[in-house]
DNA sequence: GTGAACGATTCCACTGAGTGAAAGGGCCGG
DNA sequence: CCGGCCCTTTCACTCAGTGGAATCGTTCAC
């Protein structure tokens, strides 16, 4: 910046995104003090900064002068490709698909070595579950992060592969089982996942593609599968090809994710 | 910033934030000098932030060289007041409301002299309509807007009726006919719309109450009222007793929009 | 094949914007 | 009334930011 800097190197610009970096999902109103802690800026400094926030509608002071992030972020966020690709062609399959089910119903990505949910319904009745829009999870102990994972290359799914940790008792912490089930979600379609991630929560996924290439998972979260397994895949097999068949069989290009 | 400024006076964060303002609806993908033009800056300069922000992810460079919002601003975009208030409690509600009609659902507030779309769930079979989650409409014209309007401030109301657009030959643009339909849809408890938006589309709304206030709209819009609307009505209201109900009865908080 | 046109990059002499310790307010709770 | 906590403002100090110009890389017309 100019002058007197305690951390030279570093641009105005990277402040002021360390400053709304400082805003996750466990931190969503921070007072001034906590920005700057967060951020490891100078209180003075991040004060200029989230004024200038403020002003232009990134931050939003509430009246208990803690910030929140404010509305024209979430203008900005929702021009994101993600928002306008998948997730809207998706939109209406994943609610036919609710409205015939009435279970939690999923929209996922794989992200590196992770599941990126896109969309979620659930219903009041439905089972609780952790995922939310926009959160991370695992992939080998979710439905849809099995579907994906058994649709990765081999160097994500090695890497994956190395670091099985265990969310609950039920969770497949060894390579060799979880590999022959990938395989067998490959052959028939569709992986399943039995209080994996959550107790009390079982899930059937299947992969959307487009054109070969299996570009996202749909899943389907209850409370167990028992009897309706069949139904539950029929029903999200259908809604499934109905997302590959409107995305088209083009090439798949990064802007659609 | 740091001299020979042709528009001295204006901070790096405020030139970051004009980077980002070049985004919007119409503007996804923008090429460098494209944004350079739009945020009104030099094309060096917007190079320098434009790299800043990709590195931080707040922007996403595509192989055609454009620029997109990136996954992190989508992220910091859903930790909004406005994501995590109204808009996660009434969707279930949504939901099934879109369960029993299969007509497109919206939920929305005010903001200012509009209305601003929270969420909308709608089906393949539904009505084409124009509103998208985050797009702004005027409040005369749409249905949830006219519910939002008979329950504003007075002063929104006189600023409101001071520009009656046209949208359509059946908008209403007598402020007369409208207030006397805005004193009819607060004692009826619901409003109507005939293609006073969209042509081909028409829509019942009734409010969502926290306690007295009335904090937000729910909206189905369908193809013609007909015989249906006294079932519409029934199910919309019962959606948005739900809302109400879950919202609690609490003191409104503006954190909650 | 050539060169005009356009966008993305890089350079670098020039300078005023940014910095942050310190001091000043404002608001509790004790 | 005072001490603690957080927000806000001040201001001497200084180097980060600026942007015109030059360069590089494509694409496209002829």
């Amino acid at each position: 910046m100019a002058g007197n800097t305690s951390r030279p190197g570093q641009s105005v610009a990277a402040r002021t995104l360390e400053v709304l970096g400082a805003f996750d999902r466990t931190h969503r109103a921070l007072t001034l003090t906590e920005i700057a802690e967060r951020a490891e800026l100078p209180v003075p400094t991040v004060h200029r900064l989230v004024r200038e926030l403020e002003t232009w509608g990134a931050l939003t002071r509430r009246p208990d002068t803690r910030y929140v992030i404010g509305r024209r972020l979430w203008d900005l966020g929702l021009l994101a490709p993600i928002q306008s690709g998948i997730r809207e062609i998706a939109a209406p399959f994943l609610q036919d698909l609710y409205a015939a089910t009435f279970a939690t119903v999923h929209l996922a990505v794989r992200d590196g070595v992770e599941v990126l949910y896109l969309d979620r319904l659930s219903g009041r009745a439905s089972v609780p579950v952790v995922s939310r829009v926009g959160s991370r999870l695992p992939l080998h102990c979710t439905g849809v992060g099995k579907v994906l994972l058994a649709h990765s290359p081999d160097e994500v799914r090695r890497e994956a592969m190395g670091d099985l940790r265990a969310m609950t008792p039920h969770t497949i912490v060894a390579p060799g089982v979880l590999d022959r089930q990938l395989r067998q979600i490959r052959q028939q379609g569709y992986a399943t996942t039995t209080e994996e991630m959550t107790l009390g929560a079982c899930s059937i996924a299947v992969p959307i593609r487009r054109g070969d290439e299996v570009v996202a998972a749909l899943g389907v979260v209850v409370p167990s599968l028992g009897r309706n397994r069949a139904t539950l895949v029929a029903a999200a097999q259908v809604a499934a090809q109905g997302v590959g068949r409107t995305l088209g069989g083009g090439m798949p290009s990064p802007a659609m994710v």
